[in-house]
DNA sequence: CAGTATCCGTTTTGATACTG
DNA sequence: CAGTATCAAAACGGATACTG
């Protein structure tokens, strides 16, 4: 019903998605420093698209406190461990290629 | 001012450039060829994106004809070739992770 | 601290009739 | 044959006040 390429798509398509993913790969990060990290988006889309990659097993949150202020943590799964190689590869080729778009 | 993530990203987005890019690989294709095979797209949004991609030096379009009807024909051209691996890899990626997507 | 809720503007896509 | 034009619908993202 998917072609493959929609399936990737779908997982990683969102505004911070790959950023975000790169930016937990190999690290626990509270929800308060990926705020500070990413101040530009929206309170509301950052979380949105943090709650898109949990439920889809990319990363994994863990809570702790029973009442507030609570403390999140976020980290990369190994699922989503196995993305991280394919979008270092589109940095990079964006990295090779911006000349591209700077004389347009 | 732009993350080369975003260079890239930038590249590839709409619905149907991704599978064009692949689709027009080591071929040279008429327009109504692509329509058959995207045949479930609006021809406004197939259009703007094969625009798009030839306006970023992706693909290439050559007229035959000066009144119509006219031929043309869509390539790829060397540039659209340095990425089309990677999104292989994508493509790759969806279908090994393709059961995750089900079980959702 | 880590979110939710609400409202709103922009961007993207679709359907379809028409044209060089 | 290969598009363009027009209008509408849906998806996406932003700002900000509020809450467990």
């Amino acid at each position: 019903m998917y072609a493959p390429i929609d399936i990737f798509w779908r997982t990683v398509k969102g505004k911070y998605k790959a950023k975000l993913l790169i930016y937990l790969n190999d690290r626990v990060i509270r929800y308060s420093q990926i705020r500070r990290k990413f101040s530009k988006a929206s309170e509301r889309i950052l979380i949105k698209q943090l709650k898109e990659l949990e439920k889809e097993g990319l990363i994994e949150k863990k809570v702790t406190g029973t009442k507030p202020p609570y403390k999140t943590e976020y980290k990369l799964s190994n699922y989503g461990k196995t993305i991280c190689p394919i979008i270092k590869q589109m940095w990079f080729w964006g990295e090779n290629h911006a000349q591209v778009f700077n004389s347009i």
